[in-house]
DNA sequence: AATTAAATTTAGACAAATCTAAAAATAGAT
DNA sequence: ATCTATTTTTAGATTTGTCTAAATTTAATT
């Protein structure tokens, strides 16, 4: 398994491919910042190792397989930046482009030993949920502040946004 | 920087082209496990960017930048070592496989912070010295065990061969 | 000094991942 | 149902790092 061939199951993911939905050449070609030609490549590539259903003009979809991979991945990222946070001190906007390298380390033991020295987290410093290893989330009724009623309330648990201005943002007004 | 010429730069410093000695095609190919002809492409490049003194069909030596270079990846994968050994309990066995890895990884912060939080350790798990930010070593007065006297007595702060059998021997032997 | 053996380089090829430009298929609008 | 705009794919090229096989250079031997 590639570094690419992992970044793009784990966009495919994210971009709702893991429930049998079709997720389009474009969309993921716009995700990745690459082109649209270089996507189909890597769709009939993964596609042949048995972790994507393709159809050609219609799009890709996650096997059972491709989403295991995929949340193996995303687990580890948002492990990494848990540990990045919690034990080096780092700010939860500088966490995220370390994490993407990190996510790539192929050590199931190491991965394994991070999650028991962070004492088994369920989110990551941006109130997403961590996979277990057996690919479980932990799905939490969530609300955008967007949406909720005013002068209701409730105990923000993430955010939506985890841009890195959009963070810098919410650090400075100290929200 | 690509991770090829890290390592390129790494095995090179370790044959000891850190000192001005022109260090053999072959021999690079055989550590590195890959052909002499790869190798030749790889002096090129590396010539060119700088980092290394190549002259056709003698060898290459490292030039003060491809020697920074170096022993700033030394410098990281000592360290992670370090801290798979003391923070998650790895044996001294499994470290250089994984170490291999995390090597490669591009954050100075990152870096910086695992030294900090390992409390500046100056000798790897092996008894290597682990290179300072700025490039400096710290050079211990050791022997082999092969070369002391009977009878006379020592400290014991590393090993010379860290390869997996024999640390898993001397481990075994509970030495 | 000539010859041979070994080391090294060159030339040409390949796989992975990407791109551009052109061709093909789909979907939407009339 | 046809046309058009958009999306997607194909074909061919590029880069990086590697390889094999052939050619070249160096070193060693006589």
């Amino acid at each position: 398994m590639t570094r690419s061939e992992e970044n793009y199951l784990k966009t495919i993911f994210h971009l709702g491919g893991g429930d049998a939905k079709s997720i389009t050449t474009n969309a993921i070609a716009e995700q990745m910042e690459t082109k649209p030609s270089s996507v189909t490549d890597m769709a009939k590539k993964l596609s042949e190792k048995g972790l994507v259903d393709y159809v050609r003009y219609q799009g890709v979809s996650l096997t059972d397989a491709g989403v295991k991979t995929a949340l193996s991945i995303i687990r580890k990222h948002r492990l990494w930046e848990v540990f990045l946070v919690k034990k080096l001190d780092f700010t939860w906007d500088e966490v995220h482009e370390v994490a993407e390298q990190l996510e790539h380390i192929k050590s199931e033991k190491l991965i394994d030993k991070i999650d028991e020295l962070l004492d088994f987290p369920k989110y990551d410093p941006h109130g997403d949920p961590i996979p277990t290893k057996d690919g479980k989330f932990q799905e939490r009724d969530e609300k955008l502040l967007s949406e909720i009623p005013i002068n209701s309330q409730g105990v923000c648990v993430g955010v939506k946004d985890s841009s890195v201005p959009f963070l810098k943002f919410l650090d400075k007004n100290k929200i």
